[in-house]
DNA sequence: CTAGGGTTAG
């Protein structure tokens, strides 16, 4: 407090130094200049007084002056290489005026290199531009050089030489070096302060940039009140950390400050952009909306920070209008930033067309080869099932980068084409692209999909060194991978070791119970998770009531339906009336669950009819069957699985006319069934069949081998169950059909493929039909192996003639 | 100052 200075004598009547009026903030502003000036002179007395041009007229140098006031540099360039023998000030103009354009940087640099080169000695003005235009340059090469130079000539501690110096290390990503210099200023200024905070943040380093803000802070000296670039490189951190009171806190103080209506209209602009960024990111929309009401002046950049807000906060409707207003505004506020949001709210509202829309908007305005906005509409292409598009439009693509090949592996994987993803990230290695934590995010999905467990654990291998392992959303992938290739003890594994856990952890882990039938384990996770003070979700419930389900606890499913509404106020949604259903009606108990679907206070969609209908075919119960096709109907099927469920319920009824009659309709509307399918990975790579399959290279070997395990259970009093069979053929045909299930064909593969000792996992797309179930059994018995079968649904685990799943398929 | 790709349930 002792050494202030004259500003804050000036102002021994304000308000206490937490609280700068308007006139103090803006009276520092100026001191800084002086001081600055100030220290800057005494250094510059150490050099020589400028040489005079011999032969250049005075005239000349005022021309050369007018040019590069008025931004002709090439005209100045033309005269100033007509002065025989340029003085320092004369380069420092010249300098100066390139190093403020960052497309004559360069130049400013070779100008420097001839002032070198002719012996001109450069000054303290000399280097803060030469360094402004390495810092365009991000030339830390050329920076590195010109700081031994200004040792040399004995300059480095000038205030403006060592804040561009700081700069120049901050813009080259050396903050080390920028922290080293920072530290040995023997003065600083609040420009110094905010290089230096600014170069943290923009480095992600939010510990030392908080840290930097608060011995900022503590600095007496009431210069050091945080001014509008303190505050826009601030905020981010903040919104960044949801720090919601702080933010707060710091629009209180511009507001105290008046520097929301600073006297530099881009100041105002700036910081009233940050502000609402930040309550937008804090989930506090209606400041951030009040906060953008209230700026006089607007940019694409406010535009675009409002509407991507909305958009954070899944707000898309409103930020469509917000968009649409924007547009009423005229073109001028238009940027790829915004499109790219008000793609991201159309993939969302599943609305096709106003992204095509966009599409169109974004060509015409010129702006289609900008990177964000063309990966989020490959994204939004891909998420309304437009695959072909976004490949196309990935082709078309100028320059691809690391979003752009995450958005087509996930888009691929999203559309069921897992392997197209892994052939897109193997593109994407070739073309040395580094994925980073999204990307794999997206493709270990695909080795979920695809039970491909060698995949899997080369994309964990994969993770571990590129140092993604411990990240959240990266070990929920990989537990989902690994529960849906069949390892449950590795994804446990995975989710002990985990450093921290959010609710898709959770979630996923007790899904993970769920598919493999081990009901117990989901719900004493559930009960981990309570004793830990996780609050479940919707889906923790679905999760949850779905493992209860596999695992025949109806009893238990129906206590967790009622403690999630009693004790968690969570209201039921159709999904959990869907996992209700089919709790009850594979359970055996279908007029119960037909009674729970009456009394639901919401109206049954078809998904809840089609849980019943999957029971009513399996328990045989046609009466009931007849009924609930009917409702299906009444509904319109969506999607393939329904008509493929009733028409086989007609099949096992032996009604083939009407079966017939439901596949017409199927076709006629357009639904293809997907055919069958089962797989199996061998030695890591993947063999697939559909029924019938006489494509693979050992079709024959497979087919005797299949022929003599038939033959051998047959004996042991197998019977095929031909009501599984869809067409109408003749017993004998339709003995052949079932025979040759595309399960049945992977699994005697997988006999010839792997040693005694070694478990057979065999993923297929559809359910296991209840003959391919029996079959499975007995040659776990016969053959003396475990088979672990995936299909649509679930995990079925066979040995010694019997399955996990007790047969409640 | 803004912005694109990502994990769970059926």
């Amino acid at each position: 407090m002792r050494h202030r200075s004259l500003a804050s004598a000036a102002s021994a009547s304000a308000p206490p130094p937490q609280m700068p009026p308007l006139l103090l903030v803006l009276f520092h502003f100026h001191w800084r200049h002086h001081a600055a000036r100030r220290l800057s002179s005494t250094t510059a007395c150490l050099h020589p007084p400028p040489l005079q041009h011999p032969g250049a007229s005075a005239s000349l140098l005022l021309k050369l002056q007018d040019h590069i006031a008025r931004g002709h540099l090439s005209r100045a360039r033309h005269l100033f290489d007509q002065i025989p023998s340029p003085d320092v000030r004369t380069y420092n103009d010249l300098i100066r005026a390139y190093s403020s354009s960052p497309t004559a940087a360069a130049d400013g640099l070779h100008l420097y290199r001839r002032m070198l080169r002719h012996r001109v000695a450069p000054n303290n003005y000399t280097f803060p531009f030469t360094l402004k235009a390495c810092s365009a340059l991000a030339d830390l090469h050329c920076g590195r050089a010109i700081h031994r130079h200004a040792i040399h000539a004995g300059l480095h501690a000038d205030l403006f030489v060592s804040t561009a110096l700081l700069d120049m290390y901050v813009k080259c990503a050396c903050l080390p070096d920028a922290a080293h210099i920072f530290a040995t200023m023997p003065a600083r200024d609040l420009v110094a302060w905010n290089a230096m905070l600014a170069g943290y943040a923009h480095h992600g380093m939010y510990h030392h940039a908080l840290a930097h803000f608060h011995s900022m802070q503590m600095q007496a000296q009431a210069r050091l009140r945080p001014n509008a670039s303190t505050l826009v490189a601030l905020l981010p951190l903040l919104a960044q950390q949801g720090a919601l009171a702080q933010g707060t806190s710091v629009h209180a103080y511009c507001i105290r400050a008046c520097l929301h209506r600073n006297r530099k209209l881009t100041d105002g602009v700036l910081l009233g952009t940050a502000l609402l960024d930040m309550y937008a990111k804090c989930g506090s929309l209606v400041y951030a909306r009040r906060v953008f009401d209230a700026m006089p002046t607007r940019n694409e950049v406010t535009w675009s920070a409002l509407i991507g807000g909305f958009v954070l906060c899944s707000r898309m409707t409103q930020a469509f209008l917000l968009f649409k207003g924007m547009l009423a505004q005229g073109l001028c506020f238009l940027s790829p930033t915004s499109i790219a949001s008000a793609l991201r709210a159309c993939a969302a509202l599943d609305d096709l067309r106003m992204g095509e829309q966009l599409h169109a908007l974004l060509a015409k305005s010129g702006v289609h080869a900008d990177l964000t906005a063309g990966n989020s509409l490959l994204s939004m292409y891909a998420k309304a099932g437009l695959i072909d598009q976004a490949i196309a439009l990935f082709d078309e693509m100028a320059v691809k980068d690391t979003v752009s090949y995450s958005a087509l592996v996930s888009g691929n994987v999203q559309n069921g084409r897992a392997e197209e993803a892994f052939l897109v990230f193997k593109k994407m290695q070739a073309c040395n692209v580094e994925p980073d934590a999204a990307t794999m995010v997206s493709l270990i999905p695909a080795c979920s999909h695809l039970a491909a467990l060698q995949h899997g654990r080369c994309s964990h291998g994969s993770v571990i060194i590129r140092g993604l392992a411990s990240q959240t959303s990266i070990c929920n992938a990989l537990i989902d991978m690994y529960a849906k290739c069949g390892r449950i003890d590795l994804s446990r594994q995975v989710f002990n070791m985990m450093p921290s856990r959010d609710i898709v952890s959770w979630n996923t882990m007790i899904a993970g119970y769920g598919i493999h039938g081990l009901g117990k384990e989901a719900t004493a996770l559930f009960l981990e998770m309570n004793n830990q003070g996780f609050p479940p979700d919707g889906v923790t419930f679905i999760c949850l009531l779905s493992a209860c389900s596999h695992s025949g606890l109806v009893m238990e499913g129906k206590h967790w339906f009622h403690v999630m509404g009693r004790r968690y106020g969570l209201t039921p949604r159709m999904e959990h009336y869907i996992c209700m259903v089919d709790l009850l009606s594979r359970g055996g108990f279908l007029d119960e669950a037909y009674e729970f679907i009456q009394s639901m206070p919401l109206r049954a969609d078809v998904r809840v009819w089609v849980a019943l209908l999957g029971a009513c075919r399996v328990y045989k119960n046609i009466d009931l069957g007849k009924r609930v096709s009917r409702m299906i109907q009444e509904l319109g099927p969506e999607g393939t699985g329904n008509f493929v469920l009733l028409s086989n319920i007609y099949s096992a009824a032996g009604r083939f006319d009407e079966a017939a009659e439901v596949r017409i309709i199927q076709k006629v509307q357009g639904f293809n069934k997907s055919p069958g399918c089962s797989w199996i990975e061998i030695n890591g790579s993947l063999h697939a069949f559909v029924g019938g399959d006489q494509s693979h290279p050992q079709s024959p070997e497979i087919y005797r081998e299949l022929d003599n395990i038939l033959v051998g259970i047959k004996k042991l009093g197998y019977q095929p169950d031909t009501s599984f069979v869809l067409q109408d053929l003749e017993e004998e045909e339709k003995e052949k059909a079932l025979i040759y299930h595309s399960e049945k064909l992977a699994i005697a593969y997988g006999i010839l493929s792997l040693s005694e000792d070694k478990t057979i996992f065999v993923t297929k797309n559809l359910r296991v039909c209840g003959d391919c179930h029996t079959v499975i059994k007995h040659i776990s018995l016969v053959r003396r192996r475990a088979i672990i079968v995936r299909d649509a649904n679930r995990f079925h685990h066979f040995k010694n003639g019997q399955c996990s799943c007790g047969d409640f398929w």
